[in-house]
DNA sequence: AAGTGGTCTAGACCACTTT
DNA sequence: AAGTGGTCTAGACCACTTC
């Protein structure tokens, strides 16, 4: 009913509240959240006005609903997320999730492209992650993966090899960092010799190049991620509209 | 207020009503289509209803609300919409839009693969268009886009070089056929011969591959691209959420 | 002033899930 | 039966555009 001072619609207001709740871990990943009703109490607004929020995170894939039993904090540890950050499809068949070797992991200080990228100060230090991604046995995807030190304290080599699944499932139950989005910056390049061992291509074979900034709660970089895949049996599926 | 048979929403049976008069070109690209008043006399529901079925269709790029103004079937022909599918970006500095150079224009019997996408008879006829895009006379696209002849009736090479200005746009004010969706698979390849001197690139060069199914209203599919991209100066930017 | 889309409310009823 | 999200209505007022 009260009007703020920034003139935004009451239900941008709520969607605010909503999301700083969903980032100060008020509700985490999978568990229910008060009921549209509860909500409409709690901020003193009419349910449609709750409704207008959670339908935009919603649509956001921040929240999902299940008519009857409620709302829930959107998770990377469900089946239904699996591809929504994993656009490697196969030419024929059925989209499949694949297995994680890890290549190597080191703390160190990162590049200044990625500090950049992070928005950190330069020389701040974080951790590089590499690995390769396989289908049926296959060596497809080749991905390092950056991460600040801060989010991600503690992180160690035998925790990512005890775990099974999409990585951002692991960020999520394990430091509590919930990707939300990210941009990726898609370019065809030539593998180079170290990435030509790893994929078990030749030199010079043409690879997919995915550049992706992936963001947490409140639109905060925490991941920048470049991975080479193998296209010559898979795809990258994007539907336009 | 009156239930259909079919048990769908309300608001649902509206919006397949409006995707119908678009269909139809009742109200064609660029026009004012009825207020929401006028439509929700019209059809015998509530204004809110109304409302719901814009509000999805709007989602979906089909309308444009302006507020004070009313409602607007959208475009190709507009600025905003330039880049809605054509999703390359200079590494550096702002996206523009490229210059077109049609390299061949031929009518014949689509193959079989094209039919198949397009779902068609086998050995049906239709179009097929090679064309060069180029930023600051850099070549940088080769196209090849293959059209079905049923709905490009007359399409003329002198009309292609005519128009400047996204394909889209042409195909909606000349053919009345509006791309409403599409499906894009992307690959990295090698450029053959052809292509590389087409593209000002040596032969073995990575190109980013893209082939394209789009879809006019009704989800029906009117034309396939397979585009190769140089990408060393730009990339293929792509949103997650 | 009149017309448009945009927001907000209150209340009714439906469909689904759980108890 | 009770609680949840999903749909639909009617009416009020606001913000923007045009006349």
């Amino acid at each position: 009913m009260v009007r703020s001072p920034t003139f935004s619609p009451l239900y941008q207001q709520i969607k605010a509240l909503i999301m700083q709740s969903l980032g100060q871990g008020e509700w985490k990943p999978g568990e229910l959240i008060p009921s549209e009703v509860e909500l409409s109490l709690r901020f003193g607004v009419s349910q449609g006005t709750v409704r207008k929020a959670i339908d935009e995170l919603s649509n956001e894939n921040l929240l999902v609903r299940r008519q009857g039993k409620g709302t829930f904090v959107a998770t990377h540890n469900e089946a239904r997320a699996h591809f929504r950050f994993l656009r490697l499809v196969p030419d024929t068949g059925e989209p499949k999730y694949p297995e994680s070797r890890i290549v190597e992991f080191k703390r160190l200080r990162l590049p200044a492209d990625i500090t950049r990228l992070l928005e950190l100060k330069a020389g701040e230090s974080g951790f590089v992650i590499s690995r390769v991604l396989s289908f049926n046995a296959k060596p497809t995807v080749l991905d390092e993966i950056w991460l600040p030190l801060g989010p991600f304290k503690g992180l160690s080599i035998e925790q990512l090899n005890a775990w099974s699944g999409p990585l951002y499932g692991f960020f999520e139950s394990t430091f509590d960092v919930c990707m939300v989005s990210a941009e990726e910056r898609i370019k065809a390049v030539s593998a180079d010799k170290t990435q030509a061992d790893l994929l078990g291509v030749d030199q010079g074979f043409p690879l997919l190049y995915v550049e992706r900034l992936s963001r947490a709660f409140g639109d905060k970089p925490v991941e920048v991620r470049r991975g080479w895949y193998v296209t010559d049996n898979f795809y990258y599926k994007n539907e336009l509209s």
